[in-house]
DNA sequence: CGCGGAAATTGACGGGCCGTCACTTTTGTG
DNA sequence: CACAAAAGTGACGGCCCGTCAATTTCCGCG
């Protein structure tokens, strides 16, 4: 009766595959975050494994593609969140303030993990991997699914999409500098920003 | 009557200083451009003077402090330009929009002047030198000087100043992105976003 | 002037990390 | 069980780094 294992690879290969590439990722949040991204050394990586140094280029062409398939694994992470975002919204203000506030959620959670200091620790890097795009994707069909209803107005969502997401992204690092870090103030604070500006903004006090 | 150069340093030897590492730069800012950030090399850039590996080190500690001097030479040259944009302007609008119009020029000039393929060429990194952290005190003073005056809303300068800043990184780097590249109707998006939101950014057709 | 010492330059050198590759070990198949 | 394919191993050559002793350049002073 023995069939709970059905759908996991079963071969003991694709099983060690598997589970090496996993070993280099986590091995790999554990050195950047310690080290740093640019200190730290693909050596540095394996050595936090139970692999031989040329192992690692059977998974991984370098550092930086380690790094983002890191990136990759979040941005996977979430886009499903945020696609829930959107089927779940009513409106569009809705829409925004659940997105903003399930990314600074995702940013801070994913913060958390390892690596005490919180600060300074990014690798300071954009990435462009498919999975960060298909996020772009997801927020600017999210902005022109709402125009098409009419709950948005007609604007450049070429602009507008990378907007939000700078905003987004430096929102949140500003509220990561916070103790305690508070997402539902600053998904307050930006989605009141892009839906009404400086007025929508404001400090409720 | 040649008092002219009264001012400059006048020894030998500072004049020298001051050329080698204008030189430096000069070299840094074209291999950059040509190999991109990351793959350049000390050696590199040292290459493209007339000076030997060892000479760079007395004057930059590694490839990361030569990008840092770029990065703050931009800002030192943009600072002013913003500061008379706050000086200009009669309200907070126009300044908005003067700060960001002023920006989005700077960007295009910036990334002009060498390097064909403007659009992956960017370093992918962020930089936080004195004068870099300046630009961003200058755009929260100049946030915090129009609330004083009644001109803005009470609102959260800890967050709006780099939300602003994100907002200007990324919708720049899309107008970047056009052919050909308009500051002016990136200007008027992105100050018009801050100022009323989503209805403020909307196209004029 | 020219001399002495400080300042700056030079490039050779040791050390570390990179990516490869010939060899070994493990796994799946007939 | 035998054999081929796949994966793992770590030693190796190559490149780049940052240093440093030797050398050159510059400046001040008698």
């Amino acid at each position: 009766m023995s069939e709970t294992a059905a759908i996991e690879p079963v071969g003991k290969r694709e099983r060690a595959k598997a589970a090496n590439r996993e070993a280099i990722l986590k091995a790999a949040r554990r050195v950047f975050a310690q080290l740093g991204y640019e200190a730290a050394t693909v050596r540095d990586i394996i050595r936090g494994t139970a692999l031989a140094s040329g192992t690692f280029y059977n998974y991984f062409r370098s550092k930086e593609e380690v790094f983002e398939a890191l990136a990759d694994d979040g941005a996977r992470r979430f886009r499903p969140i945020l696609r829930a975002a959107r089927e779940r919204a009513k409106d569009f203000e809705q829409y925004l303030y659940g997105a903003l506030l399930a990314y600074f959620r995702f940013v801070l959670e994913e913060n958390r993990h390892e690596g005490r200091p919180v600060d300074e620790r990014q690798p300071h890097l954009r990435t462009d991997t498919p999975e960060m795009t298909a996020i772009y994707e997801e927020v600017r069909l999210g902005i022109e699914d709402a125009i098409e209803r009419g709950l948005a107005p007609r604007l450049d969502s070429d602009y507008l999409a990378p907007g939000c997401i700078g905003l987004a992204q430096e929102v949140g690092a500003a509220m990561l500098r916070r103790s305690p870090p508070d997402p539902e103030s600053a998904a307050r604070f930006a989605a009141g920003l892009v839906l009404k500006g400086l007025p929508g903004a404001s400090r409720k006090e």
